[in-house]
DNA sequence: ATGAGTGCAAAGACTTTGCACTATA
DNA sequence: TATAGTGCAAAGTCTTTGCACTCAT
């Protein structure tokens, strides 16, 4: 089970409640990237304007991150705190996986330097299936 | 002035219609990515359901490709025919310019063979402030 | 002529907002 | 206790759908 980062709301001034802690512990259960339906339903005593608020500030905080899928839908999962990662997301399943590549990140940075480009960030997302799909079929 | 690839729509079966005609000049005189609003907007005569459901015509056709931005957003844009691209995304002036390296796409594809992931498509997007912006400030 | 495509308006899905109430710091 | 935060319901957005009509083939 993960630690809940709770630090970062206090820090900035925000009240820890028990809304927020409750959005902040389904987060850190989560086993996969999550949409905002599936947490607030997951959350039934909580508000569903108060989970659409608590991601938003938390997604400021750079608490919890987005995940871009392919459809143009959005989920959400933890960040891990400063990793910058990417995600293998299958198509079939909608498993996400991370990864980590500091020559992904490379190849990104020389881009932006040779346009010029002052990087403030960068997505990389693959698609696909993933090894269990590939093995089922 | 672009031309309008009329083509691939005759050829899978779909008709050419005037609406789907006008569609296609609004993107081929494009300066940048659009939202559907803004080609709606340019587009007063046309039924703004058409414009989605031609958008998602082309779409599925691989006439026209997603631009995601960083806020969750989407914007769309011509294809350019079968070449792969990524984009730099300027949060200041919200221009966005193509690029395309091989090395980028590399890196993604060992990183999918590492994780026994096949491999359908990917998006990078590079965000930040381009060059006019940094001078201008 | 005939069925794909269209426009309109209604319905849906998703997200934000207003406001009175609650509870943290 | 002062005010950030909450819940609810209403109001916005954005997108899709139903249906009768039109038009490309």
């Amino acid at each position: 089970m993960s630690t809940i980062p709770t630090g970062p709301l206090e820090e900035t001034g925000y009240r820890l409640t028990a809304p927020r802690r409750a959005v902040l512990e389904a987060i850190a259960g989560a086993t996969r990237p999550f949409t905002i339906e599936e947490l607030s339903d997951r959350l039934p005593n909580i508000g569903r304007a108060t989970v659409f608020r608590t991601i938003k500030l938390l997604h400021e905080l750079d608490i919890v991150c987005r995940v871009p899928l392919e459809d143009g839908g959005i989920r959400y999962e933890r960040s891990r705190s400063g990793h910058h990662h990417h995600h293998l997301i299958c198509s079939e399943c909608g498993s996400v996986t991370e990864f980590n590549d500091p020559a992904l990140d490379e190849v990104i940075e020389q881009n932006a330097t040779t346009a010029s480009f002052e990087l403030d960030g960068h997505s990389a997302e693959l698609y696909g299936r993933c090894a269990s799909c590939q093995a089922a079929s």
